[in-house]
DNA sequence: CTGTTACGCTACGACTTAGTAGCGAAATTC
DNA sequence: GAATTTCGCTACTAAGTCGTAGCGTAACAG
């Protein structure tokens, strides 16, 4: 039933998701959905909690390294259709729906995470500037991923992440 | 009543937007608008169309200069609500609508020319690398802009302009 | 002044959705 | 095996929306 309610959601938009069109896609009454949902936020939470991908989390004992891996990790996740239109969604209802809001946060957050163990681990190595902002560092990472995701998504294949990385340690390090 | 089209689209969503609701705002008849737009997305485009703001585009004679400047003027759009909301809905509806597309594209047009035009500039003035791919080149520029204002946008008036193109400019000249 | 065009207004019919009520069946619990 | 909870199904009201038709009026062009 959510995962009913995740496939409406691509196909039609957040906004045109219907306690009907799920009733009619998953089989489920649409009164046992409101039992368990008794909002459409609620749905919409529920089916998309953990939805967006988790990017994996390198060890390698080398920012360069781990930069790489995980940048490598992330751009199929910024390719896909699927995770593409789900942000988009989301980032469109966050702006005029507080709970909405709350989801947002809590998928950029979980985005987040990665890099902020990654630099974290730098820092402790003494690999990194101290009066580094990590978010602000996390943003530099993944902003021309997203910024090309959002521009000219079939573009994403053609960023060359070593000379990416290369050019972003030059800001970072000492 | 384009101006009322455009005031339903900021408080109520891209995907909110209907004919009745277009006809209470503006005082004009259903009717009168069916004939003019035949459909929602002809309104939605004669609606937005030129409603974001175009930067600047500063001639200093100075890369370096008319980057600060250019960002200068970019820095209050980004962090504008009613241009974040129009292009998040844009960006979500155009992912699903080829029409919406199509005026997303424009509007992503629109912005990248001032960048360009800097750009050429500079390249003419012998202060660019030659081997420059100016689409990147416009993503480095307002990448951190877009991704700041998606995921923190009150931290916008925190960015350093200054020490940002100075990081950029260090990918970019010889 | 007259013909034409554009507009406003009311009123539709068909459709979709939100949300609830009532009842019977199925599953679960003890 | 009996009791309780959960679910499915149908039906319904109220409301909103789409898109159109008919008719009267205002503006405008020649």
């Amino acid at each position: 039933m959510l995962k009913a309610t995740t496939e409406a959601i691509l196909e039609l938009g957040l906004h045109a998701l219907t306690f009907d069109e799920v009733t009619r896609r998953s089989g489920v009454a649409k009164t046992t959905i409101y039992r368990h949902f008794p909002t459409k936020n609620a749905l919409i939470v529920a089916a998309l909690d953990g939805v967006t991908p988790v990017p994996i989390t390198p060890d390698t004992g080398s920012l360069r390294q781990d930069l790489i891996e995980f940048l490598e990790s992330v751009r199929p996740i910024f390719a896909d259709p699927t995770v593409r239109k789900i942000m988009a969604d989301v980032q469109s209802a966050a702006l005029r729906d507080k709970e909405l809001r709350t989801l947002q946060t809590k998928m950029l957050a979980g985005r987040a995470g990665p890099t902020l163990t990654i630099y974290e681990r730098a820092r402790e190595r003494g690999e990194l500037r101290d009066e580094i902002d990590y978010l602000t560092a996390v943003e530099i990472i993944e902003g021309p991923f997203i910024v090309r995701s959002l521009a000219r998504p079939q573009a994403l294949k053609d960023v060359d992440i070593e000379e990416l990385v290369d050019r972003i340690l030059v800001q970072l390090t000492p």
